[in-house]
DNA sequence: GCAAAAGTGTTTTACCTACACCCATGC
DNA sequence: GCATGGGTGTAGGTAAAACACTTTTGC
């Protein structure tokens, strides 16, 4: 298929590196993986690969998320390109940041396929390898930024949930406390939950009612150009 | 400096394609470029270039506007990687999107170097080769999305503007008719904008005074999280 | 009966929105 | 003196923020 029209330009290896959130009902944590090769074997990192020839960035992000892991069906976003000339030592390599959140309640989640791969909270995360702090950085304030304005984090909890979970949720991707009246008849107002009749009792006598994100009205009101200010 | 360590990756081309918006204080327009050389050669498409080994992207966006234009300090923004396995038919190339923001009230900015480089009104671009018009769009929302919460666009004004011409910016970023005194109201709360005693006369008989970006002010105003709701 | 978490409303405040008239000047 | 664009303030509604007590139940 080359069309030998671009033969003089620089061909560049690409990686793909993944900052996985999840979350396990109290605190807001990282998955990273301890490096097997070189350069930097032994140390900490964000998952990654190389995109193949044959493949789009998406489908890499997919692939190195479910091989490192085990885990699939996770939706991932492209966060940004790094290109730092010496970024990796080892050789001339662009890396695209993608993020995904993945809820940890869930126990096939939870189980990891590689010994070496690790959820750490983001307070006890260690230094990481070439710009990949960096990339944690970035795809927390975009997290941030997302979770103002949609309801992002419904990948985050399982399939049912407490608004007590939602608000802690909120609370450690925002980091900070949020008053939960206003945070309930915030949610309420926007009209995309289901309360259910059953109730949760593992945290509390009384039990606290579950709801379960109404997926449907969601997506309808997105084609709307839905949207809210937390 | 190469390790061998990744001697069996792929090694991929990569473009860096800039989408340019620019600002006459009436229209918002791209600018475009005749292509001349294969594949697609005579069609219209977004400036653009390739990626050279020893390059940031940042870098090579720059390079490739001012090589193309003459244009250089100008604040550009890294967008979105485009990687569609098919989207260059010569090749395999993935795409690196840029967006930038000029003032096209000053004449150096409004000559540009190559014969076939032009600026469009966007309601009358033409269709563009690959993804590009996915690009477009893309950029488009994004600009949308930063012009509600920040004030953006004092790259695409001249140094001193009114406050009309302020409002005719925003209202060509979003499209749609805003009120002049909530306008001016919203804006003057935001404290951003340092009012100068002299006034601009081209447009009108009595003259309307000129205002300036108070970049220091707006500095400080950012580190302390600062963006606003339109 | 008490400890622990769940659930529930009201008041105040800030911001957004809609709206119309006078001003200064050049011709 | 009139046409053109520039400048200005207020009132009403909506949404956010602050705030405290009662309920249920297991022990």
């Amino acid at each position: 298929m080359t069309l030998n029209t671009y033969n003089k330009e620089d061909k560049i290896l690409l990686a793909v590196d993944c900052i996985i959130f999840g979350f396990d009902q109290e605190e807001l944590k990282i998955l990273l993986i301890k490096r097997n090769f070189e350069p930097e074997q032994g140390k900490w990192s964000l998952i990654g690969g190389f995109l193949k020839k044959e493949e789009i960035l998406d489908e890499a992000a997919t692939r190195v998320l479910q091989h490192l892991t085990g885990l699939n069906e996770i939706y991932m976003e492209q966060l940004h390109t790094f290109s730092k000339v010496d970024r990796d030592p080892a050789d001339r390599t662009l890396s695209v940041a993608y993020y995904a959140l993945i809820d940890l309640s869930q126990p096939d989640k939870n189980t990891l396929l590689k010994e070496s791969a690790k959820w750490f909270t983001l307070k006890d995360a260690p230094k990481l390898i070439f710009d990949h702090n960096l990339m944690v950085e970035r795809a927390m304030a975009r997290l941030r930024r997302k979770a103002l304005s949609k309801p992002i984090g419904f990948e985050l909890l399982p399939e049912k949930f407490t608004m007590r979970t939602l608000q802690k949720l909120y609370e450690a991707i925002l980091d900070n406390k949020l008053d939960k009246r206003n945070f309930i008849s915030k949610f309420n107002s926007l009209d995309i939950l289901i309360k259910l009749k059953e109730k949760d009792t593992s945290s509390s006598k009384k039990g606290a009612y579950l709801f379960q994100f109404d997926a449907e009205k969601y997506k309808r009101k997105v084609e709307e150009g839905f949207s809210f200010k937390l």
